[in-house]
DNA sequence: GAGATATGTCAACAAGGCTGACATAAAATT
DNA sequence: AATTTTATGTCAGCCTTGTTGACATATCTC
């Protein structure tokens, strides 16, 4: 949120340049953004396709060993797909022991997702392919990269949901 | 494949550090990447949409409109996909007129892609909305941080690929 | 002229989205 | 207590976009 002195001429005309830079494609970033994020996502296929899993399975397995006791309600909102979507990659993990799910006790309507140990060692070894490629692009930067990119993601972020993933990246304390 | 002198102590708890960091998965990175990306694609589809397009059409139509006159082999190797499925949206798109194949002159087997007057204002106007949650994240940053973020996104991408990429994004002179 | 290369095309299939309709159990409201 | 709302499950069918395999054609290269 850092402002910016308006009176300054040299400063005016940089706001004029901005507008100019909105204007103009910022190709680069489009592009590499498409590239990285396609190899990025590469990496646990071939795992996955070992299990008969694809990557709805991954994103769901994910999400539930990272937050267990989650709740379809929740899963859906963060994966933003139909019920009927979730539930066919959902019932396959179940049916194969990779997630479980309970009864909500406060609310006995709520499913409440477990990851099962053989859940949560696929999605961490999942994480941890991912984590090599994150940490070797991170080696070649600077030290506060990391900071600066994190900030960056989540401001690409839709606003209404940015706390909300917030939320879940950072978990619930940390404002 | 790091292996470990096994013999000095003092290098095995360091390389035990090293371990546990590259060991522990980098959650926020890869949830923030994925909420990110998730955002990032959204934003063109309601304009493709009322064109009777997806985000495969998109792809093509982007690099077509980026590099005119190129070649079906090159695409085929940005995108990673089968010949087949290009075809069926490359097909559409020309037959509406918003990308035109002209045959090689070197190479008369060749086609050479180009957007159409109405491809170039499509590829534009889903650009420019791209550019434009882009820089509203980077409005947030230092300035210095679009070449940090540059920089680490073409670091995720697999390094045999990342010459090829610097090139299609940042064209062929700059090294 | 023979073989390699760039592209096109047909057919079938799979993953993973979607919509719409309907069912059930439990919670919440009146 | 009856009614409505909510959380979830499920059936059926469709769309987009990826895949494989086989085969055709034109053109370039040797």
């Amino acid at each position: 949120m850092r402002t910016v002195p308006d009176a300054i001429p040299a400063f005016k005309r940089q706001s004029l340049d901005k507008d100019i830079l909105i204007e103009t494609p910022a190709y680069d970033l489009i592009e590499l953004f498409f590239f990285a994020y396609r190899d990025f996502v590469s990496d646990p296929d071939r795992i996955l396709d070992e299990y008969g899993f694809g990557r709805a399975h991954h994103r769901v397995l994910h999400f539930v060993s990272r937050q267990p006791g989650l709740t379809i309600a929740e899963l859906l909102d963060i994966l933003r797909i139909t019920k009927q979507s979730l539930n066919r990659v959902l019932k396959e993990l179940i049916e194969k022991d990779f997630i479980e799910s309970r009864m909500g006790t406060a609310d006995r309507r709520q499913r409440l997702l477990h990851a099962t140990p053989q859940g949560r060692d696929l999605a961490l070894k999942l994480a941890k392919l991912q984590t090599r490629r994150i940490m070797r692009a991170l080696a070649d930067a600077e030290p506060e990269a990391k900071e600066a990119i994190s900030r960056y993601l989540l401001c690409l972020i839709d606003s209404d949901d940015r706390t909300h993933v917030q939320q879940l990246v950072f978990g619930p304390d940390k404002t």
